[in-house]
DNA sequence: CAGATCAAGGAATAAATTATTCCAATTTCG
DNA sequence: CGAAATTGGAATAATTTATTCCTTGATCTG
């Protein structure tokens, strides 16, 4: 969490004269960045002590690494917007405040998604993506969508890639899973019955599962071989689906990207796929 | 220019004294925020009073001055990734290389899709979509996906919609399209084959059409009443049809948020519609 | 080539900022 | 009510930054 939020989130534990001096940063971070702790002190009235002191009880070992801590928060603008610390979106937004806040939210799911999967784990799916016989798509809902998309890529690349949006049909197909395939299953609660089903068969046939789950204990996590996580906004309610979705995308597009580097030809691949699209596109007119 | 680009632009007509500094803080921005002027000198061999002058020399009023400048630019980093300014993904990048140039199109693309589209025309868009008796939503191809994701989201709002992945079944219902319902037509290039052919069927039967595409000239955009753009990242050819595609997310995102404001008892339909389906979900463990 | 001029850069020092100590005033809790 | 703990400021110590001054060596000039 940033300095910001974090000094926002104790504002009220605080003794009064660590609040003002809180809110004064929380409130004018730029100008913060650029006043001495007398400054700053005499800014609000108080101690120039007393400014020192605040850092350190925030675990800054100096005021000078509070300073740091908080231009960074702000480069994290984007992230969590201007000022609005607990930014969900809101009825009362203008329409700059709503661009900011949805931008902002996908950038933070799509930032902690990949912080969240080390690049061991990474590598070690793209093995398994790499040796899979065939490849088994699995997802429901919105988690359909992403499966979709990502076999798609897969296909472009000419693996041997498996997926419908019909669960019963997932269900047949993963009936016919071995040993030498791999089962992908999007989920991000992990608690969808079906895809869970799907994946207990898969993997009592012997056959790897990777699970792109929440980063919350879940029953799909549990059976499954290999662990990918996305991370999706959930305070903010509204747009939650969204930046799970986002999250799923962001692990699927990064997976794609390292196999592309991974085959030498891949780009053959794509650009013969692309190619045969073509035929269907008009003339493209200047 | 960030301060970094700027140091390592005039590195080369500095005093050799001077280009050691610059050259220190160009290589390790982190440290360097970290470190005192007089610490600074000693990591490479120099006065501190040399520090001091250098960073004057650049035009900041003080070291600190220079500081905050650096801390910025790093975070800047995130927005137009590590010096790659032409930042194709190529095959001999690294891990984290591929992470920041990934995130950094995505990033690039989502705004520059939220740039292109006034709120003139944007509310326009929500007026139509409100009023819509029906709304069509065409698109094939990864566009269909995006489609698809909408026309769950406008469902979950209440709302009469029709989509099919199938572009025959989309022609088929676009012939029962009137006046009073609105085509949402989904295709980045405007130039696909169904897609067009739809739109040009609906706008024949006197049916709103709006179109989504890129920023180009186009067949789909001339035959549409409103015209909506979306962003993508051309140059960077392999992860094109990824940021296209965030492209589209991002701009039927922002009107689905957009229209859950305008309607009051959105949360409710949102709500409902969110609990129909936790039936399907299995326990949650701890 | 000698001498003047100037830029580079360091040492010393002045100025400022930050951190610590100590203490008085309040609050908390038994 | 009184002891203990907490708050927060004043004073001061320590550190960091900025300026001044000076040496060195390079360059220019007559």
């Amino acid at each position: 969490m940033s300095v910001l939020s974090r000094i926002n989130a104790k504002l009220d534990g605080m003794a009064p004269g660590d609040r003002e001096i809180g809110r004064y940063i929380v409130d004018n971070p730029d100008q913060m960045l650029r006043l001495s702790t007398a400054a700053l002190a005499a800014e609000i009235g108080r101690s120039q002590s007393s400014v020192v002191k605040f850092s350190q009880k925030l675990g800054y070992a100096s005021y000078q690494e509070l300073k740091l801590a908080v231009s960074e928060a702000k480069a994290q603008d984007w992230q969590v917007p201007a000022g609005v610390i607990h930014g969900s979106i809101e009825v009362g937004d203008g329409f700059p405040v709503i661009l900011k806040k949805l931008i902002g939210s996908k950038l933070l799911s799509m930032q902690q998604t990949v912080a969240a999967n080390s690049e061991r784990i990474i590598s070690r799916t793209l093995e398994l993506l790499d040796g899979a016989r065939r490849i088994h798509l699995v997802g429901v809902g919105a988690s359909s969508l992403v499966a979709r998309d990502f076999s798609y890529k897969l296909m472009k690349l000419g693996r041997n890639v498996l997926h419908d949006s019909d669960s019963h049909i997932q269900m047949a197909n993963a009936s016919t899973l071995g040993p030498d395939d791999v089962l992908f299953a999007l989920s991000y609660s992990g608690a969808s019955i079906e895809t869970l089903r799907i994946a207990e068969l898969a993997a009592k046939r012997g056959t790897t599962v990777i699970a792109v789950t929440g980063l919350h204990d879940n029953p799909l996590n549990r059976v499954a071989d290999i662990r990918l996580y996305t991370i999706a906004d959930e305070e903010r309610a509204r747009s939650s689906s969204i930046t799970a979705r986002d999250a799923q995308l962001t692990l699927t597009d990064l997976l794609f990207i390292l196999l592309v580097q991974k085959q030498p030809d891949a780009n053959d691949y794509v650009h013969n796929s692309e190619a045969a699209v073509t035929v269907l596109k008009a003339e493209r007119s200047t």
